[in-house]
RNA sequence: GCGGAUAUGGUGUAAUUGGUAGCCACGUCAGACUUAGGAUCUGAUGCCGAAAGGCGUGGGGGUUCGAGUCCCUUUAUCCGCACCA
């Protein structure tokens, strides 16, 4: 009988599902492992074949801890809120739950045709109220939370009034939105209003009127890791800076526990720097310079700096056009200049003002600064340089250190006065950190390292600063104008955002038609009557930001997550998926669970301990050669003989590179009478590594490869391209040799005849020691998730066995390879006589025993090349190889009979003789 | 500019972590069995060379008995951040 993989694939998932087999519960008697993959947003296109490459790997890691004994949760959901579905709907008029309804029924045939082990029971979907009434319920816990930075963590709003109004901002160290002071007195007389808009200040899901990123052709704000390169990460449109009334989520309360938590957690080096470059942490000084006002009186102007040492230096200082004093510092008669340049610098694009960042632009307000530590006057100017979302949106100007301020006061002809020793400030600034300090006073002779320590106790001794640490991470915009989201659970008394109850929850989303902002440039939701709730949704992350946490429990009405299921689940073990979500998903998740943990609902503070990065797919595509002005097509090989044009031809007729003729005339009309210049008889394509897209017809649907070589092939073929975290362009050149592996390892329970011929002989020990080899090789790569060398140790495997038909060997075999090719594994377990699904067979454990080499065939090397061998018992000791070695007759013959200088012996390993 | 990664045959890749570079496949070539094969099996296949042998892991240098692996330097490609004070 053949592998009929159709067949039996077919069959297998019908009865793993009739069965329940991947069904799992709270089982405190076995230890628990989580394994997750993220979520797919379920697009029009379907699964793409970059989607499988993650799923395969954790669904083979999945399998394998089930079989070593392991209560494994491996859940799947959809994270269906978002963008395309809603554009999608403006453009078509179809309703995103009818498109996304069947996008995921879609998504669902294709996944179950690949044989993952998911328990469907536990499904997520973001758009299900029963789901986001726990996203919502998230954030009104956020609303009424606040971050108490003396012991870390979140507490409930009451004990901040509580504190408020006993003890006013007086030994408050919270996070917030800028540093209040109020007596207990002046919180106790506020009106709500007021008493709201203090607690606005810190509370962690909060309005705030802020800069934003706008995008006018999506409609909306999008969050800073939404935006690259000034255009929305989504569709590519500009995006623009623009001051909106908000909801955020203070996640900058968390950035130092976001930051110290990395350490803790098995991620990839790179991925974690990503993240700590997001965070962005640097430590330095927050210093206070008097200014002259021009209406005669002195404010102390607020600056961030890293390098205290330098403050000699100083000779101007810089306000972000957006800064709150820069109309009551501009003089009169500067303010013409100061305000054209205000408006221009506002005009400008996020994008141009990227692409401009050589230019060099500001203004002179007119006012004057005092250096703390020189006592000279120091003018005050206005540029976009200075950014008003970092540090305090002013900064001190050191020209000499500093290659911006360098620029700037060459361009307005400021003073450059160098402090440190090292450059030569006549051609450019000296930004180093090391160095002599000079022209300091008490700090000259000191280098910098130690000027910068000196400076941190001058400023705090003098009472103008102290010592900061400063974040790059900025709170993340949670609003959306949009209509597919989350609503929020929020209404408005006057200006005031109430909550609702959590009695209340879901709120749930309105059905409408028209999804477009009103005329008014108001959210779709405005168009709702009688919506009396807050018009924008949330954005795409908030419903992937806790999903993890409810699948451990996902028909709970009453909890996100009962204790009971927290406290086993605990966390995720083993996450997989595309490192994209760096300072996106990863990022938020990792807070939303921090907030979680200190709020008590979950027992662990991070949510994913291992983590893998897949590396996408690219496309492979296919060109042919269309001799100019004619229908005759050249093959590659032969066009360098004509004038060609280079055309892409759909990846799907091509094999091997070779192009199905027939298939392509019937691929495009124009190409019906196609005509071919053949090499070989064959017509060769040339090929590239792209974007995949349908443009390019580079498209693999994963249904087709397991329509012709099956979903074992399929899942074994995409282990096989390589290791897992690279990218790569998907290829289909080798899946045969995947494919005729299983074909063989069929075949090895078969006779000539086709017949069943399982042996019960014995097996010899160079059998046992090649099954014991693999055993051991596959389970390390298993848990190195090394998976592309696992895949050939079943090749070396077979190819070492020949013609095998031993039970006491194949039936150890079917088990390892189970996780990879769980269909022809189950298939051939039963035929063996088993009852039970193989994947709950006990994983094969290596016997030592049968590895055990009594000899070694030693390479041996003169001055280190290989020039003969020589077999000797493992138990020699390096003395007696050395003595023997020179005996032998290679040895004298490539000695040519001078004494070796000296022997280097590893044991089992190498014997290297230098002349 | 800063940070991270990668570079090995015609192709995808492997290398016990400093010990015979190229495992396993694809492709190619030769052969066997076949009415036939896009089936199956066997063998060859890094480069130069008739052979002996030599040369080979992006380039250059170093450490070592021995380097794909460690160090220095350089080039190319990819990714992240970017006027972050």
């Amino acid at each position: 009988m053949e592998y009929d993989f159709r067949e039996i694939e077919a069959r297998w998932q019908k009865e793993w599902r009739e069965r329940g087999t991947y069904k799992v519960d709270i089982d405190p008697s076995r230890p628990k492992f989580y394994v997750l993959d993220m979520f797919p947003y379920p697009s029009g296109a379907g699964l793409h074949v970059g989607h499988p490459l993650g799923y395969i790997a954790s669904d083979i890691y999945s399998r394998y801890k089930r079989s070593c004994g392991y209560n494994v949760l491996h859940p799947m959901g959809y994270d269906a809120f978002g963008l395309p579905a809603e554009q999608y709907a403006i453009q078509t008029g179809q309703h995103p739950a009818v498109t996304t309804e069947h996008n995921i029924a879609r998504y669902r045939e294709q996944l179950d045709k690949i044989g993952f082990s998911y328990d469907w029971d536990r499904e997520i979907r973001t758009c299900d109220p029963k789901y986001y009434k726990w996203t919502q319920w998230a954030f009104l816990k956020m609303f009424a939370h606040y971050y108490d930075r003396t012991l870390g963590k979140a507490r409930p709003i009451e004990e901040l009034e509580k504190h408020l109004s006993e003890h006013g901002t007086e030994g408050l160290d919270a996070a917030c939105t800028t540093e209040l002071h109020l007596t207990a007195a002046e919180w106790n007389s506020m009106d709500e209003a007021g008493r709201e808009k203090v607690l606005q200040n810190y509370r962690l899901a909060y309005r705030a009127d802020t800069m934003v990123n706008w995008c006018p052709k999506l409609g909306t704000v999008l969050a800073n890791d939404e935006v690259r390169d000034g255009l929305s990460v989504r569709g590519g449109y500009p995006v623009e800076q623009k001051r909106m009334k908000q909801w955020l989520l203070r996640i900058t309360a968390y950035a130092e526990r976001l930051l110290k938590g990395l350490d803790s957690l098995e991620w990839s080096d790179s991925l974690k720097e990503i993240q700590r470059n997001w965070i962005g942490r640097s430590e330095g000084a927050q210093i206070f310079f008097d200014v002259e006002m021009p209406d005669g009186s002195v404010r102390k102007l607020e600056i961030f700096t890293t390098r205290p040492d330098t403050i000699f230096g100083v000779t101007f200082m810089v306000v972000a056009p957006e800064h709150e004093w820069l109309g009551d510092m501009t003089t009169a008669d500067r303010r013409a200049e100061v305000t054209e340049y205000v408006e221009n610098s506002k005009k400008r694009s996020e994008r141009e003002r990227i692409a401009e960042t050589k230019r060099v632009s500001g203004a002179f307000t007119g006012s004057y600064a005092v250096n703390p530590f020189t006592g000279k006057r120091i003018p005050i100017y206005v540029s976009d340089y200075v950014l008003a979302g970092y540090g305090t949106g002013a900064i001190m100007a050191v020209p000499a250190h500093d290659s911006r301020d360098y620029a700037f006061a060459r361009h307005f002809g400021l003073d450059i006065v160098p402090v440190v020793e090292g450059g030569d400030i006549s051609q450019a600034s000296y930004d180093a950190k090391q160095g002599r300090m000079i022209n300091s006073g008490m700090l000259d002779g000191l280098d910098v390292k130690e000027a910068v320590v000196k400076m941190f106790a001058e400023v705090e001794r003098r009472g103008i600063g102290k010592r900061l640490v400063n974040y790059r991470l900025r709170d993340a915009i949670f609003s959306r104008q949009r209509y597919w989201g989350e609503p929020f659970p929020i209404y408005y008394d006057g200006d005031i955002a109430r909550p609702l109850d959590e009695s209340e929850l879901p709120l749930t989303l309105p059905p409408m038609d028209n999804f477009g902002p009103t005329e008014q440039g108001e959210p779709p939701l405005a168009r709702v009557k009688g919506w009396r709730y807050e018009l924008s949704t949330m954005p795409g992350f908030a419903g992937s930001s806790a999903y993890y946490l409810r699948y451990m429990d996902p028909h709970n009405d009453n909890a996100l997550v009962s204790p009971e299921a927290d406290r086993y689940w605990r966390n995720v073990d083993l996450y997989v998926g595309g490192i994209e979500h760096a300072t996106g998903h990863l990022m938020y998740s990792r807070f939303w669970n921090m907030f979680l943990y200190d709020t008590g609902y979950v027992c662990e503070s991070e949510p994913f301990l291992k983590l893998v990065n897949q590396g996408m797919i690219q496309g492979r595509s296919n060109f042919v050669y269309r001799v100019v002005g004619t229908n005759k097509f050249v093959s590659l090989g032969l066009k360098e003989g004509y004038e060609t044009q280079e055309i892409h031809v759909d990846v799907n007729i091509v094999k091997n590179d070779i192009l199905d003729l027939d298939a392509f005339r019937k691929w495009r009309p124009e190409f019906a009478d196609a005509e071919f210049i053949l090499e070989n008889g064959q017509y060769v394509c040339g090929w590239a590594v792209e974007k995949m897209s349908k443009s390019m017809y580079n498209v693999v649907n994963p249904d087709l490869v397991v329509e012709q070589y099956g979903a074992d092939t399929l899942r074994m073929y995409e282990m096989f391209l390589g290791p897992i975290e690279q990218s790569k362009p998907w290829d289909t050149n080798g899946i045969d040799g995947v494919h005729k592996f299983l074909k063989r390892f069929w075949r090895m329970f078969r006779d000539r005849n086709g017949e069943w011929a399982l042996s019960e002989e014995k097996a010899t020990p160079k059998e046992l020691k090649t099954l014991h080899k693999t055993i051991r090789k596959v389970r390390e790569d298993i848990e190195n998730f090394s998976f592309n060398t696992s895949v050939a140790a079943f090749m070396i495997c077979l190819n070492e066995l020949g013609e095998c038909h031993k039970r006491e060997i194949l039936e150890p075999l079917t088990v390892l390879l189970s996780p990879f090719a769980p269909h022809i594994a189950e298939e051939l377990w039963h035929a063996m006589g088993h009852e039970t699904s193989v994947c709950n067979a006990r994983y094969p454990e290596f016997d030592e025993s049968h590895l055990v080499e009594n000899t070694f065939e030693y390479p041996v090397m003169v001055n280190g090349k290989l020039r003969f061998k020589q077999e000797y018992p493992l138990t020699m000791t390096p003395q007696q190889l050395q003595e023997d070695i020179v005996t032998r007759p290679e040895a004298q013959k490539w000695l040519e009979g001078a004494a070796p200088r000296k022997i280097v012996v590893v044991p089992g390993k190498i014997i290297n003789i230098v002349k």
